[in-house]
DNA sequence: CGATATCGTCTATCTAACTAGACACTAATA
DNA sequence: TATTAGTGTCTAGTTAGATAGACGATATCG
């Protein structure tokens, strides 16, 4: 079979993603640009590389702008989200979402104001039902 | 840089860590022969080169039994929990478990006696503090 | 003892992901 | 007009992960 196609956006794409969810369309140097202001400075071919594997993807459309390309996400944060954690209870929980949120709760910092929220939305599920 | 290695463990090796969670040690027959029933029919040698990859990356230990030898995990269910909803957490959510947490009221189903299980847990947190 | 089955190592192949150089084309500029 | 800067395509190299065949060592059985 050889290795698997990822379900989800991988690491670099899901660094693109997040510079374009924050402003688009925009042409590839300023992805460059802004990747490099994060950290990452990547040659501009590997940029475009990069840009037209994720348009194949349908994570990203792109539009010819004259002698250029501006690129905007086809994919929602949300969509993106859904699909990350969806996999990630299903493969690494065997489905279970009550026992990840308890993890959650055990291993991460939630401030009150937070936690408060969170049991008015649990309160709310309780009644819907 | 070329392809960065996972950072927890891939689909294969948690699978075999899922059959050794379960029981431990095992021989690589056994480990092969539980992950067809599976539905995951792989050579003798495909599973004995991934245990072999996992000993290297520390997920596995082995102890040699005679002329074979027995794989044990060696780290665990919970660790592994950790690691992937930690990443997650800080590479898709940005470091945000609240907002992960809604997310997954959202999108999945919870049944009543766990989300008061929840509630329960985030009365404790909030005398806690 | 010879045939057969079992087991592990070594080697090799394939795909996805990551990265970038060579090169062609266009546009601006000196 | 010749040079320089910017853009995209094509090609190619690298590593991780997935998979398995060839082969040698060992054990068992007739």
């Amino acid at each position: 079979m050889a290795r698997p196609a990822s379900r989800y956006p991988t690491e670099l794409e899901l660094q693109i993603l997040k510079v374009l969810w924050q402003q688009s369309p925009r042409l590839a140097r300023e992805v460059q640009a802004t990747l490099a202001e994060d950290g990452r400075e990547l040659a501009k071919t590997s940029v475009i590389t990069t840009l037209n594997t994720m348009v194949e993807k349908k994570y990203l459309k792109r539009k010819k702008d004259g002698n250029t390309y501006l690129f905007s996400p086809q994919i929602s944060e949300e969509e993106v989200g859904n699909r990350v954690l969806g996999d990630v209870v299903d493969r690494v929980f065997d489905g279970s979402t009550a026992s990840v949120v308890m993890k959650l709760f055990d291993v991460r910092e939630i401030d009150n104001a937070e936690l408060k929220e969170l049991r008015r939305a649990i309160d709310r599920k309780l009644k819907e039902s």
